[in-house]
DNA sequence: CTCCCGATAT
DNA sequence: ATATCAGGAG
């Protein structure tokens, strides 16, 4: 019998021993940079997030500049990550919030965060964890898809699953263990054909084990 | 639940 | 051809 927090223990270790130094993949210098680079990483992966804002934020230096900016220009400089209108019409209307409601300084408050055009709770998590140092777990493709195949959710909501998880990995460790999660998620447990066969995780994977 | 959406891997 | 990629909103 292995319930969810021996795997999540097992997990956290595994993860420790052989991702040690994840980190987050997005390119960014201050907190402004990583909130646009996190809201164009949605459904796209990082390595074309960040090959489209390294000349992106040589334009946009600030919310003022994409407040400025005409809207179809942005969705132009943006296109290549794709849903380029939904992303572009909130990243102006947030930058209109930011300096408009918040006097251009972005909340460091999980709540606020969410109220944001284009902001969930996987993007606020990701600005909160890297920039401010606010432990928090990101559900995103990966760590759901894990999770899952894992058994530390039955859920498939991501903000139940954001739940469940909290209450098996500890606090401390919910920014570097999303981290981690991603990284093995690209290199092991993919989406698509998962290396099982080299997976120390195997034993208690639900999802190993079911497959042939 | 559906829609948004381009680029790459399989 | 189809699945997938650091999702969010209506």
């Amino acid at each position: 019998m292995t319930n969810r927090k021996e795997i999540a223990e097992k997990f956290v270790k595994y993860l420790d021993e052989n991702f040690a130094d994840s980190k987050c993949s997005l390119k960014y210098e201050n907190p402004f940079q990583l909130l646009i680079a996190t809201i164009l990483s949605a459904q796209c992966t990082d390595e074309r997030v960040n090959k489209v804002t390294a000349t992106l934020f040589k334009k946009y230096k600030n919310f003022e500049d994409f407040k400025n900016a005409d809207l179809e220009e942005i969705m132009e400089d943006i296109r290549p990550t794709g849903f380029f209108r939904n992303k572009a019409k909130n990243i102006k209307k947030l930058s209109e919030v930011i300096l408009e409601k918040y006097e251009g300084v972005i909340p460091v408050d999980i709540n606020e965060l969410v109220k944001l055009p284009g902001i969930g709770r996987k993007t606020a998590n990701v600005l909160l964890g890297n920039c401010f140092n606010i432990p928090g777990i990101v559900v995103d493709t990966h760590v759901k898809r894990i999770s899952q195949r894992l058994g530390l959710t039955d859920n498939d909501n991501p903000d139940k699953i954001e739940q469940d998880l909290m209450e098996v990995i500890p606090k401390e460790k919910w920014t570097k263990w999303s981290h981690q999660v991603i990284d093995f998620g690209r290199k092991i447990c993919t989406a698509k054909k998962p290396k099982c066969d080299i997976c120390e995780m195997r034993d208690v994977c639900k999802f190993a084990n079911s497959e042939a």
